[in-house]
RNA sequence: GCGCUCUUCGUCUAGCCUGGUCUAGGACACCGCCCUUUCACGGCGGCGACAGGGGUUCGAAUCCCCUAGGGCGUACCA
């Protein structure tokens, strides 16, 4: 196998073998397509390092996480396939621990009690944009000694001056002046801390050695670093993907369609191709456009990660699921056809194989919805004919062909795709029509409409009875 | 506003580090032709990009500088 080659190998701080990662979603929504693929590039790494890939849920903000969020994460990450080796470990479990930091970081000196209220602190930062300062927090309770019994939240003490960098694995090295960062509230008011504070924690006391998240939180990590070293701990590595935008090259949101994972599995998607998808938005081995799970673990690197923010294009999304369904075991389709159907409550029991159905379908539809539809008909006769079909196919003059059909058919014992050709074949030649005038007829039919896969399959599977009565009930209608 | 960052076909990208092999390659979409009992599949072909401007160099998509545009951040959200 051709492996993707590395373009800029530089060391690492540990060892491959004891790389740990993590993906850490608030629960305060579905899995959208950006944190699944964020997850995918933690999973895919740990994988091939043979590291550790942990899930934490970080629901700190207790207003807006729930647990039907929780569990719908969670079946949209089984779905597509990505286990997690620890976890879910929740942050809401820990606070103990991160109220034990604060104070420890109160202790030293290295955060202090700020008893600014919402109001001061707008006033401040709207003064401030106003002379063209940047909107920060000016510090006012940072020498403060005394402690008013007043309302307080704590702030962790940014260091003033130098700057804070670190060396992004995918993006390089990223510098900011420290006095562009303001000091950091770590505790609120109420007591909970903040997700700035606690990611910092568990990552460490995780040991979380390689951070692979967004994009969006660069400048956080900058804020962060300073605070993995006032807590003692070991800086990790950091390596930030880019966004996902929509078509307008704005942040992907509603507005351009589904952004939930689970949402294209109910439009009929396959997760191996939204896997297949979404990890080449943002990454690339050569030319190469199609990758199975094990192609990803064997040749993903984030060294081929691009830097540049990407276009979600479900065009392309769609052609990939395509492929996935032209290619995919006529068995396991089958399954999941059937699903569809039952859930609309056609009874597959008693019809044809489905693994047979699905393979006069694989080839002409591109989601499993659409191939639910195509096969519809071959467990339920049709109630009615196309209006414009009929008139066209099934007139009085078809009256022969039907009945010439219904004589050869019958005779044929055995309904292969061979046998049926050949009755067709036998039928055309005595009687010297064209296929191109039975058709049309035997289509409509059998199936109600004009489109289905090719007839011959279709009288194949659909068996010798079955076709025996729905050409008699066409006879029966003709117009 | 300020900070960080990004910029190759409409979109995803290869190439950039290590300048010549690039009249810039692949894929999706689109268009055309062929195949064809329907709808599709498939095959073949076409359209189409180095954001702009300056340098450096014999030579730049590749190195340097500037400009423009985009994204993200600037919360007691994560």
């Amino acid at each position: 196998m051709r492996l993707c080659v590395k373009k800029h190998p530089y060391p690492w701080s540990f060892k491959m073998s004891d790389l740990r990662v993590r993906f850490a979603p608030s629960p305060t929504g579905f899995l959208h397509i950006g944190g699944a693929r964020t997850a995918l590039f933690n999973y895919l790494l740990a994988k091939k390092e043979q590291g550790t890939f942990v899930l934490r849920i970080e629901d700190t903000d207790v207003e807006r996480s729930t647990q039907e969020s929780v569990d719908a994460i969670l079946q949209a990450m089984d779905w597509l396939g990505l286990s997690y080796d620890e976890g879910p470990i929740y942050q809401s479990d820990r606070y103990e621990l991160y109220k034990s930091k604060v104070s420890a970081l109160l202790d030293q000196g290295l955060a202090y009690r700020c008893y600014c209220t919402t109001e001061e602190l707008n006033a401040k930062r709207e003064a401030a944009m106003k002379i063209g300062g940047k909107p920060r927090y000016d510090g006012t309770c940072r020498e403060r000694t005394d402690q008013p019994d007043l309302p307080y939240v704590v702030r962790f003490k940014t260091p003033r001056d130098g700057n804070t960098a670190f060396v992004d694995r995918i993006k390089g090295t990223i510098t900011v002046e420290n006095d562009e960062l303001d000091d950091l509230i770590i505790q609120r008011t109420d007591g909970n801390p903040t997700y700035n504070f606690v990611v910092v924690i568990d990552d460490a006391e995780m040991g979380i050695n390689l951070v692979i998240r967004g994009d969006d939180h660069v400048n956080n990590t900058v804020r962060q670093i300073p605070m993995y070293k006032a807590l003692g701990y070991e800086v990790p590595e950091f390596a930030h993907v880019p966004m996902i935008l929509g078509a307008d090259k704005k942040r992907l949101s509603k507005r351009h369609g589904a952004t939930s994972v689970m949402v294209y599995r109910e439009m009929g998607f396959l997760p191996e191709a939204m896997v297949n998808y979404l990890v080449r938005l943002g990454w690339s081995c050569g030319d190469e456009e199609i990758f199975s799970m094990d192609d990803l673990i064997a040749k993903f690197s984030l060294d081929n990660v691009g830097r540049s923010a990407g276009v979600f294009n479900p065009d392309k999304l769609l052609w990939l699921n395509e492929h996935y369904i032209k290619t995919g075991d006529p068995e396991r389709l089958g399954g999941l056809v059937a699903e569809q159907l039952e859930g609309q409550g056609v009874d597959v029991s008693d019809g044809p194989e489905m693994a047979a159905v699905v393979q006069t379908l694989q080839d002409r539809v591109k989601t499993l919805v659409e191939m639910a539809e195509g096969a519809r008909f071959y467990f339920e006769a049709p109630v009615s004919y196309d209006e414009a079909a009929a008139a066209k196919f099934l007139t009085e003059e078809k009256r022969v062909v039907l009945e010439l059909l219904i004589k050869y058919l019958g005779a044929t014992v055995s309904f292969t795709l061979e046998d049926v050709e050949g009755a067709f074949k036998a039928m055309m030649e005595e009687s010297g029509l064209k296929l191109g005038k039975i058709g049309p007829t035997v289509r409509v039919a059998l199936t109600g409409g004009t489109v289905s896969p090719s007839i011959y399959e279709v009288v194949s599977v659909l068996g010798k009875a079955t076709v025996l009565a729905r050409l008699q009930k066409a006879l029966a209608s003709l117009v």
